[in-house]
DNA sequence: TTGAAAGCGATACCAC
DNA sequence: GTGGTATCGCTTTCAA
């Protein structure tokens, strides 16, 4: 393509380390050893002076892909991120996770992988050679992508989220304790017939599911008798949420598990304004621990879910990076615990 | 480094093309053309298997370093964040705008830059040669910075937020107008002694300041008799809202905008628990729109803010990157209007 | 239709 | 102390 300059007068192009080279009469050695401040060679004051004033009139930035090219390895760390909207609780943590990393001097690069799954998905993310990949949906990776990943150089392959995948170290983050808290309260305060909130929004199935999951399995397995698990959609609207109220009474639910605290306030609301009385004809606990479910009256019960800090992750990751002959490890992450307020 | 094979026998090095050549038994030439499905040269139907017969086989993946480095361009939209975590309402607005651009083909790389600020952070940007940097932070960024993005090749640089910087394109979203709206609200129903709730959490300032500026202007433009704003500081917890709450009558506030949606649900809720009438002593305004404002009684009013869609800003971008000459534009994104609900 | 080779920008070894 | 130069992996022109 012909360029011709035209009302861009000073678009001389991008200084490379050759034209500092040249505008401080020294060699590009010579530069890339001032400016990197290399110890092994000691370069005399006036030729530092001249490089770094050369560097600086000319607005010299040094070009990250060709170092990393020549250096043969980067310090990338390959965040591929879903379309779906995660809740407040999971982007704190990712956030908290990114800036941990970027702390250990770690180049945090989140990457939207339009659709692509498993071995494409891979492939798409092997090609920027990243250190280490901090995968959040292992089951759309599959041991082939992480073949894939390892083979193209990345020490260090971690999944995070509920299912964990083989050659990958697991940040298991296992929803179904939280459906389990949840079942448990229930059962102990003598509720039997348990409604599971259940979001109609598409792509949350991945949190909900294991969450529903759990309530289940622990109502099946305590044995409890005449338990029931019922599954409840409910869409992220007040009118959704009338209308489930208004079918109420004749779902004959003595407790309901809300898949989070927003749902579960949305709910919680409706019944009231259906004059269903709360706890008493109905128990309901969120998830989450939303600060707003405070407010509400009476005060929303929820299931506090507990992640580590991002910072430990984030020392884990660069621990694995170090020593990448390490065995992969399941990290069991997720702790939850039942707030008991006033609404269950 | 000496480096011993030890643990991990099969740590064959990554695969390049050259080794897909020589299993191919073909020159890297010819293995580019293949892979890329260059149309300007034709392959034998032969050869074109024989290439990603071996390609596959050795697991190859190209390494985009080398390839931009080459190609002397990327496609990479560099997002730098800060460490504050925004409210829902904009992390959902960044990750629409981050979607629209992956599906225009760019690989959008957020990267956290440590407390760095303006010219430091600038040059950490530009070793990355991004083709476009979209910086929430105007101040932080300077027009020193700007140039030193242009420099490095940058061809689209916008700042998003309140603020403008010479040189750059801008998205502004002037939170004054969010102020200007509550404030003309409150003087249209008879208000007078306003009060801004400002939240005592740090780095929150670049949400908040603009919005009560804009609450103190029209309140002051409008020249209304008698008409005051009192800034008043809350902490994100029921206690601070409560120690508030007590000493509201002192105050003498008969309406209150609220920073956004979860301060004035808290700051409502122990004004309730106060005995205070809302919104007969005290009118309560809050901002964002939450669903959850809808939840309480009195339904919380709010200034609903509209942002413009990540698709379009996705393509303004991309117009700008094909168009790089083009003088800075100057997008006022923000709209705001009252949502009056039952609070005010 | 295929191959040889230049070159993108930075670094580090080896001479001088 | 400083400078040549090979090299990282890939694309693309030019010749064969």
């Amino acid at each position: 393509m012909v360029h011709i300059p035209n009302q861009q007068p000073a678009q001389r192009s991008v200084p490379t380390s050759a034209d500092v080279a040249r505008l401080a009469g020294v060699s590009r050695a010579t530069v890339s050893y001032v400016l990197n401040n290399t110890s092994a060679v000691r370069i005399s004051e006036p030729t530092r002076r001249r490089v770094h004033d050369a560097a600086r009139e000319l607005g010299y930035v040094p070009h990250a892909a060709a170092r990393s090219l020549r250096a043969g390895h980067s310090r990338m760390v390959l965040m591929p991120t879903s379309e779906i909207p995660m809740g407040l609780l999971f982007s704190t943590f990712f956030n908290e996770l990114q800036w941990a990393l970027s702390r250990l001097d770690y180049t945090v690069v989140q990457y939207a992988s339009l659709g692509m799954t498993g071995e494409d998905a891979a492939r798409a993310w092997a090609e920027l050679r990243p250190v280490a990949v901090l995968a959040p949906d292992a089951s759309a990776l599959g041991p082939r992508g992480v073949t894939v990943l390892k083979r193209s150089g990345a020490k260090a392959v971690f999944t995070l989220g509920p299912q964990r995948v083989e050659g990958a170290h697991a940040l298991l983050m296992d929803g179904r304790r939280v459906g389990r808290a949840a079942a448990l309260h229930f059962l102990a305060r003598g509720r039997r017939r348990i409604g599971a909130i259940v979001p109609t929004e598409a792509g949350l199935e991945m949190f909900w599911q294991p969450r529903v999951a759990g309530l289940r399995e622990t109502v099946e397995a305590t044995g409890t008798h005449g338990a029931t698990v019922t599954e409840l959609s409910l869409g992220y609207s007040e009118e959704s949420a009338a209308r489930l109220a208004a079918r109420w009474r004749d779902l004959g639910v003595d407790a309901v598990f809300a898949y989070n605290d927003e749902y579960a306030m949305l709910l919680m609301r409706a019944l009231q304004d259906e004059g269903i009385d709360v706890p008493g004809d109905t128990a309901v606990i969120g998830s989450d621990d939303l600060m707003l479910g405070r407010l509400l009256r009476p005060r929303l019960s929820t299931v506090r879910i507990d992640l580590p800090s991002g910072r430990s992750l984030a020392e884990l990751v660069d621990r694995v990076v170090r020593d990448p002959g390490a065995e992969p490890e399941v990290h069991d992450v997720l702790g939850a615990d039942v707030v008991h307020r006033e609404s269950s």
